[in-house]
DNA sequence: AGCACGCCGACT
DNA sequence: GTCGGCGTGCTC
């Protein structure tokens, strides 16, 4: 079903009534009457909003349910170009979804209001008449000599080219010698080249890419290989193909901030940096991007969830790397699944999507399995590459001497490999000194004020920190309930100590420690990435930041100190998560010709997770694991909604669960559990809880959500929030 | 999201 | 007697 046919877009002229969506979390668009100039559904316009100016998009006519005497006027068109029906449609078809405000996600897709404005008039300098007694110096016959040669540049570009500092240009724009002219701003992002020689493929990426690239409307496709089996390198054909064909790109993955080593494999293809989207742009970065994409002059975007709502015109591909990772499920503000709202954002659009990863999550597989995704498989890692051998340590029989985390058997695999001037990475996925800190005379724990969380101890930044809200305090010297002095112990480990456990066994290796906390920003973790590349780090330790993407040829030792982490806790995805994080981090240890090894420390070396690591037989444990979700109707053989209550006063909010519980919906297929205390009963100062609703897929939990919703309103200082398919769940 | 309106505590 | 705290409610 091609959208490509593009509708004349019906003109408003004055005096008749449109919608305009403003990016606010009301119910719907607000109607405003045209003034003289006429405009446009996608126009982004400003209006007047309870004495205010607000900016917002036209959506269409008027919805004509406001008297006319109480309509204003629309203040002006402003200059950004209109936004596209595709993605106007996607905004509408988000928010029915995920049951937000319209404009709530609206605003993700203009979360950029200086891009909207009239972009800044650029200058360059060009040669004029140099006055007559002009003193000329080395440093100005170079500006003057590479001003001549050039279309005009910015005076700052100019210097640059000249090798000056930027007041030599400066005076002689002083002295009349350079004028400033209009000119087009130099283009921030140079088009992709897709004739540069492509790698050679083997037999199996080469079908898979070639499947890819033939042109096609809407489809989804799972590309489906092992770590190292060159995913990326097929998936960069497709989006050499969508560029061939003059359309626009998007490749999502999980944490943008870390993939310095992708960003390289993108320009050894295409000869250019891709133009990158997240949350840690620079204002002008940001504004500047979002109307290269707007304009059509990034053909590539490579950026997190939120780059799903940008206003591509002629999108013609998405990619969801590492579709199968949580990171793509956005749980604050307007709950969706960038993974989920890609596919619909390709069926909007009439274009393909491919789903990559090397253990793609059961929703997609049942998709494959229904049908409705195709699946393109790839089956041997690349050139020959081994895959890693995977072994277990039985922590019960050979387990860490005592105030130790590192069993026998791995310490004795990363001497071995160390002795053969090899690299080593120990994973944990705990970020900290340790998980516990108690007073080992009253056993008081220091706890969080404003979450249900304890604080953890992060002996580098010397703090105790909450990990939900981010609290920290200094570590007390003495016990505030008991008031013993020095008398904290910390219990358990997290990447800290593991780290210094490493230093303490391996006295000559360079350990490095990798966490969020520990490379601030994505400059740290490509400079740590690159220590790491050229071997001046000889043990790696890490949270699941190093398990994303980065391949380092000399990595021949993987050791999960505690592969049964994730494992606790009940959650539904519990398993399955494990089995993908740690198959992930597996698939850092040998590439290229150097066979990897990976051993797991486990107490439960019996569990069916870790029986498909060792036996590699990934299909087997994801049948079991659905027939499990099958049996219990749960996602993604069964539709699942949570229902978050919060508030400060907790006999309150109490109080207002009980009565949305008396006016729960029911319905066939449909079952309302709760309330109960949400995973986190108390988070950043707000008391939780919880209703799960689990439905059939043949009912409209949407709308039975609606109906419920507006049978029993909420009131501040209350909130409900909903999340659709949510992802955690305790 | 802003912003005004409105009703109860510490100051000129 | 006022200034101002933020709870509540509205914006076409």
């Amino acid at each position: 079903m091609p959208s490509a046919v593009a509708k004349p877009a019906q003109i408003f002229y004055a005096d008749s009534v449109v919608a305009v969506l403003l990016p606010l979390p009301l119910a719907g668009a607000y109607d405003y009457r045209v003034g003289d100039c006429p405009v446009a559904a996608g126009d982004v316009v400003a209006v007047p909003l309870a004495g205010r100016e607000s900016l917002g998009v036209v959506w269409g006519a008027g919805r004509g349910d406001v008297a006319p005497a109480r309509l204003k006027t629309i203040l002006r068109r402003l200059p950004a170009r209109p936004l596209p029906e595709a993605v106007r449609r996607f905004v509408d078809w988000v928010a029915a979804y995920t049951l937000a405000a319209p404009g709530a996600v609206l605003k993700m897709a203009i979360s950029v209001p200086q891009a909207l404005e009239a972009a800044a008039m650029h200058r360059g300098c060009r040669l004029s008449e140099p006055p007559a007694a002009l003193k000329m110096t080395e440093a100005r016959r170079k500006v003057l000599a590479a001003a001549a040669a050039r279309p005009p540049l910015s005076p700052a570009d100019l210097a640059r080219e000249a090798g000056v500092g930027p007041a030599v240009v400066r005076s002689l724009l002083e002295a009349g010698a350079l004028t400033l002219v209009p000119m087009a701003p130099p283009p921030l992002f140079e088009p992709p080249r897709t004739d540069l020689p492509a790698p050679v493929l083997s037999d199996g990426q080469a079908a898979a890419a070639a499947q890819l690239a033939a042109p096609q409307d809407f489809a989804v496709w799972l590309l489906d290989g092992v770590t190292g089996s060159g995913k990326t390198e097929v998936y960069f054909e497709a989006v050499a193909a969508a560029l061939n064909r003059g359309r626009q790109a998007l490749v999502l993955l999980p944490e943008i901030a870390l993939s310095a080593q992708w960003l390289g494999r993108f320009v050894r293809r295409f000869g250019v940096e891709p133009a990158v989207w997240h949350s840690e742009l620079s204002d002008a970065r940001r504004r500047d991007t979002w109307r290269a994409v707007a304009d059509g002059t990034a053909r590539v975007v490579v950026g997190a969830r939120s780059a799903l709502f940008l206003p591509f015109p002629d999108l013609g591909l998405i990619v969801v790397d590492e579709e199968h990772d949580g990171a793509f499920k956005q749980e604050e503000g307007v709950t969706y699944h960038a993974r989920d709202m890609a596919v619909v954002r390709g069926r909007i659009g009439g274009l393909p999507v491919v789903l990559a990863s090397a253990t793609p999550s059961l929703e997609t597989l049942a998709n494959v399995q229904a049908g409705r995704y195709g699946r393109l498989h790839l089956p041997d890692r690349h050139a020959g590459a081994a895959l890693p051998e995977i072994a277990l340590i039985d922590l019960r029989r050979t387990p860490p001497p005592r105030g130790f985390w590192l069993a026998p058997p791995l310490t004795a695999a990363i001497q071995e490999t160390l002795d053969r001037g090899e690299q080593a990475m120990l994973f944990l996925n705990r970020r900290g000194y340790a998980p516990l800190t108690l007073c080992r005379k009253c056993g008081y724990r220091l706890q969080c004020p404003h979450c249900t969380a304890w604080l953890v101890e992060h002996r580098q930044a010397g703090r105790m920190v909450c990990h939900h809200c981010g609290h920290y305090v200094r570590p007390p010297d003495r016990c505030p309930d008991c008031e013993a002095p020095d008398s904290f112990v910390a219990c358990g480990p997290g990447v800290e100590r593991v780290a210094e456990e490493a230093i303490h066994r391996f006295p000559g290796a360079r350990v490095g420690l990798m966490a969020s906390d520990t490379v601030s920003g994505p400059h740290a973790a490509a400079e740590f990435v690159r220590r790491v590349a050229d071997h001046e780090i000889d043990l790696l330790v890490g949270t699941q930041i190093v398990a994303k993407g980065y391949h380092f040829p000399m990595l021949t030792l993987v050791g999960v100190v505690d592969a049964d982490l994730g494992l606790e806790g009940g959650d539904l995805r519990a398993a399955e998560r494990t089995f993908q994080l740690l198959s992930q981090v597996a698939g850092r240890a040998g590439r290229a010709e150097r066979p990897g090894r990976v051993l797991l420390q486990t107490f439960q070396p019996d569990h069916p997770v870790m029986r498909a690591l060792v036996a590699g037989d990934r299909d087997t444990f994801i049948a079991a694991e659905a027939e499990c979700r099958r049996d219990a109707a749960m996602p993604p053989f069964g539709r699942l909604a949570a229902l978050i209550v919060s508030g400060p006063d907790a006999t309150l909010l109490d109080e207002h669960a009980r009565r949305l519980a008396r006016c729960a919906p029911q319905a066939e297929g449909l079952q309302v559990i709760g309330p109960a205390p949400a995973p986190m009963a108390l988070l950043r100062g707000r008391h939780r809880r919880r209703f799960l609703v689990k439905a059939t897929r043949s009912v409209n939990l949407q709308e039975a959500l609606r109906q419920w919703l507006a049978a029993c309103p909420t009131k501040q200082p209350l909130r409900v929030q909903v999340d659709i398919d949510p992802y955690s769940f305790g």
